[in-house]
DNA sequence: TGTTTTGACGAAACCGCTTTCGGAGAAAAA
DNA sequence: TTTTTCTCCGAAAGCGGTTTCGTCAAAACA
């Protein structure tokens, strides 16, 4: 049987209270007692259980991450992988562990991310979702665990959220797009159930006309997710109607290359008959050809940032809790700026 | 106060034990009885606390991954995410969730991942590392935790582990370049402390010797890690020392990148002076430009077989739990095989 | 009819730890 | 010397489940 607390209790000659308490660094214990309790328990290998600390105290120091939605974000997701990365590293400063929930089918409680929350009395989770809230996210949001989403706005009382400034950064595009002189914008989004996409959107649009352009529907288009093909289709389906745009916005990184890969084989030159510029700043950009231009997200800031609001949320009944970050334009080959190359 | 097994007992008018047993499929209960209390957990919404079960069973349900080693690997890891990806769905659909141990250093039990693994009872855990074994996972590695080693060799009694052929790997290599007509190779591998990078670089001599070519030391250098900067350097040493191969094997696709990178910035064109195949066929490979030949991982297959491996591992005292998976050569661009290109 | 088997359920011990409350004894204050 | 104050520690009641074993009535058997 392995080692519990009663065995270092007898061992050192002490009540299992006395024990416990010097494991929880409590200070009406004598230094000598604690001396030789804590060399006993290295002596042993005494590791707590802490299953039983759970049960004891409700406070388990897990912290349930989920991905959401039917967007097949996974760890194979480039952007919250990393946010998710950073989030890690700072959560183990601060204590705790990562719990990953499996939304697989065959699990008991399918989808109900509050119950998988409360079956593991996880502390606090954090959602990661490029999707609108759905009912099981929304019962979690408005539950009393504390819950921080990225890239999603979560609204309950022991919630909070953090994002990029997804309006400001079309701003950004399109401003560039126009000192460099194009005039015919276009822009690539992800599925309309995507808030950032469609906040994304809203912004291009709003800027396209704040500077005194004209805004063709044609040269606006959806795909289905954030990736790949949803690029490709997206230049396809421009060309078929009839007409391409100068400059595109992709709403990530991975919709550019794919519209990257149909315009080449269409036999258009990136940046030279379109210009391009992606959403994200992903490994990926640096290697295409060109170089893709893009929205860089600080996903290091993002995810401490994460860790750092949820760890309040948990700690203390602080309500200022969603943070938006500043997006910032990365110049590479993509978008036509051959003056000042970065990599 | 949240509702627990008492309170359902209570409403349903029935024992403790009789409400355990139904939540566990017992069967000396009743239809009627089974009816009823599931009702009333449904109502109430009742969700049994996992550490209570887990303080009861010492069965956690939680697999606890291991990131080891200081190759900086996590989740940013192109090639370990995807297996750790196939894996946590596996995992999943097998009824169990994935704990991430934080390994940072102000935590409680620093490094000592087998007390980590007893703190918080896993089931099992999964290691992956491209490093060799260092003393606290080997400690892990023979005690009675069920593990298994991704690109790791355990040998424990209760251990696995699976890996790609990374003898076979090489030879493939170096036959693809031979039958193309190449006769002076290179190779760029890892540490030395990498037992991947060894047996690669060990297969791909074996290899050319076998097809009776020379070996030349200057051609084989080794980097800190699989990362790019890796590949950067090794190139750039072997101009220094006066000479560059004809073909060149990287350890990894990302050192693979690295090293086209270096040889361009020299002039040296990919692969009309110098063909490169890299190792692990990640997302990038195919944005590159010329689009980066490798080895193929069978990513999905390793995570998949990890999972299942790691089940028999906890369930039986199955003894062969170890499986070596066979490496596939993708032909894109950088190799210099124009006949059959596929992407 | 008496006996054994079966089906359905409950009592209670246990899993390992936390925490409150109080008590004993020594030291300090009166 | 008596009283008060500390210091250090332990008893015991949870926390929310599981599981063994026993009970008891009804069904099956002889």
């Amino acid at each position: 049987m392995s080692v519990n607390i009663k065995t270092i209790a007898e061992m050192a000659g002490v009540s299992v209270s006395t024990v416990s308490k010097i494991i929880n660094n409590y200070s009406d214990i004598s230094v000598e007692t604690k001396a030789k309790v804590h060399e006993i328990m290295k002596q042993t290998g005494y590791v707590p259980s802490n299953s039983a600390k759970t049960l004891a105290t409700k406070k388990s120091s897990l912290i349930g991450v989920i991905f959401a939605g039917k967007l097949n974000i996974d760890f194979t997701h480039p952007f919250f992988v990393e946010v998710l990365n950073s989030f890690k590293k700072q959560m183990g400063f601060l204590g705790y562990d990562l719990l990953f929930f499996s939304n697989e089918k065959s699990h008991a409680v399918d989808g109900d991310y509050l119950a998988r929350c409360r079956h593991f009395q996880v502390d606090g989770c954090i959602i990661v979702t490029g999707q609108q809230v759905e009912p099981s996210i929304s019962e979690l949001d408005h539950s009393e665990i504390p819950c921080i989403g990225v890239d999603i706005e979560l609204k309950g009382k022991s919630s909070g959220y953090i994002m990029s400034d997804n309006y400001k950064m079309s701003y950004k595009v399109v401003e560039h797009f126009y000192l460099q002189g194009y005039r015919e914008l276009g822009y690539i989004g992800s599925t309309l159930e995507s808030d950032i996409s469609n906040m994304r959107e809203k912004g291009y649009k709003d800027a396209i006309e704040s500077f005194g352009l004209p805004v063709f529907d044609n040269w606006f288009v959806n795909g289905e997710n954030f990736f790949e093909e949803s690029g490709y289709e997206a230049i396809n389906k421009m060309i078929e109607s009839g007409s391409l745009p100068r400059a595109i916005f992709a709403a990530s990184d991975l919709i550019a290359i794919g519209a990257m890969r149909a315009l080449k084989e269409h036999g258009f030159r990136v940046p030279e008959d379109v210009a391009i510029i992606g959403c994200d700043d992903i490994e990926a950009c640096k290697y295409t050809s060109p170089a893709l231009s893009t929205i860089r997200q600080n996903k290091d800031k993002i995810g401490r940032l994460a860790a750092s609001l949820l760890f309040d949320l948990m700690n203390t009944q602080s309500v200022t809790s969603n943070v938006v970050v500043e997006p910032e334009l990365v110049i590479r080959e993509s978008c036509g700026n051959k003056l000042k190359v970065q990599l």
